[in-house]
DNA sequence: CAGGATCCGTTATGATACTG
DNA sequence: CAGTATCATAACGGATCCTG
């Protein structure tokens, strides 16, 4: 593959396709939790009480979806679901870290 | 300060503050085109024909309501506005970098 | 307990036409 | 050239109730 044109970075570049991913709401919220160990639904739930139960299972879906997290159900009564992190969230991580360095930068920046 | 403790995260971290400007559909791929150099709106147009001019203007006035790009204006018919990023623009890049780091990986998972 | 289903208002985004 | 204005639709987010 040669060079990619400015025109085409839109399209092609690797950003894009993992956007979705970023844009969710509370994605990175849910992976920071997660990057301190497996969690169940409700602990998770109670750690983000700004998140209603659906939503926090729609973003909760989508990061399975796309390979972030892995969900665990134990067949058992009363249910059990566990969540944690895949390789690919673990691999995650360096992003949310780059980007706390500048949010700190941002908030200096406010003063 | 002391530790934050896991339950204030979410109202405390500093990647909250900044998400609402990750999160727009287009920011990223802007501060890419603008790393670059400063452009004129048209050529940022041309550069993204998926976006709409309303919703191109849009992301770009929340970015410079968030002082990460700056919005020259030059009073001249025909008009002429440059954008180009600021310091705090630039100090995102690596954040850009860490998630195209990260993009690739995904996409290598993907196989 | 975990989360599915539904309703519904708010934003986000898009297409199109118009203007200083 | 660099937007605005208007209208329409889609996606998001929250509240509430339901179920194996």
């Amino acid at each position: 593959m040669g060079r990619m044109s400015e025109e085409d970075y839109v399209e092609n570049c690797p950003i894009s396709s993992v956007q979705k991913i970023v844009r969710g709401k509370w994605t990175m919220v849910i992976v920071f939790f997660l990057s301190q160990g497996t969690l169940r639904f409700g602990e998770l739930s109670r750690k983000m009480p700004q998140v209603t139960q659906a939503n926090l299972t729609k973003e909760l879906r989508m990061l399975e979806e796309y390979r972030v997290i892995h969900r665990e159900v134990y067949k058992e009564v009363p249910p059990k679901v566990e969540y944690s992190l895949t390789e690919l969230g673990v691999k995650f991580l360096p992003v949310l870290k780059s980007l706390e360095i500048w949010a700190i930068e941002y908030e200096k920046m406010l003063k």
